[in-house]
DNA sequence: CGATTGTGCAGCCAATCGGTTGCAAATATA
DNA sequence: TATATTTGCAACCGATTGGCTGCACAATCG
């Protein structure tokens, strides 16, 4: 099983269930309300999510409520960094060239 | 068929290309001496990397050199963006709980 | 108490994944 | 021209995926 954050934002169910919950905890019922499957597949979802640590559990009575662990996405915009230095280096090439452009027209 | 771009970087050995060819084109065979992996399995992965527009081929005589695209890696941080604007919010909700706490002190 | 509701888990299944080997085509080299 | 090199693609294979059904268990309701 590798089960880290990548292979848990593959698929486009559990990207919608990361979103839906980002703002509000939800229980799978009222979650799986919001799709075209069955409570127990989003419950398989949910148990991904919580294995690779995306969501945490809040238990009142027999309801469970899920909610996003925002800080575990901040491992995806870490990743991202490295890019982000190649997208400024990137950019300020593009500046070069249009400031040469400019001198040029002077 | 899926190949979205989520997909492709679920695959470990997929990030690992797209930080290797980050930086410099290189050729499938110069990619897979990097890895404990054939050179074929390597091609697979350059071939969905491709269908999803995450890399460019440039053909030079019978050497295909491969590179990143990297303005397709914004799509990832496009997508985060929603959940920046909860970090920021729970940042400032932290920050409340400072200033209050400092206001009780005085 | 019995019935209902909310949930997780096991087992099944077709589809997909990531790897392999074997090949064919094109280019470079002798 | 014959040979070697670089590459992509097809076919196969075991493992994994994501969905389903059926169940068990606990909490709530009548």
């Amino acid at each position: 099983m590798r089960r880290d954050i990548f292979q848990a934002i593959a698929d486009p169910t559990r990207r919608a269930i990361i979103t839906l919950i980002a703002l509000q905890a939800m229980t799978p019922n009222a979650i799986a309300d919001n799709f075209q499957t069955t409570r127990q597949s989003v419950s398989k979802h949910l148990r991904i999510l919580t294995e690779c640590e995306l969501v945490k559990q809040e238990q009142h009575g027999r309801e469970i409520y899920y909610s996003l662990e925002i800080e575990k996405m901040k491992e995806i915009d870490k990743w991202l960094d490295q890019f982000r230095q190649i997208w400024k280096t990137k950019f300020n090439q593009l500046d070069n060239v249009l400031s040469t452009l400019k001198k040029q027209k002077k």
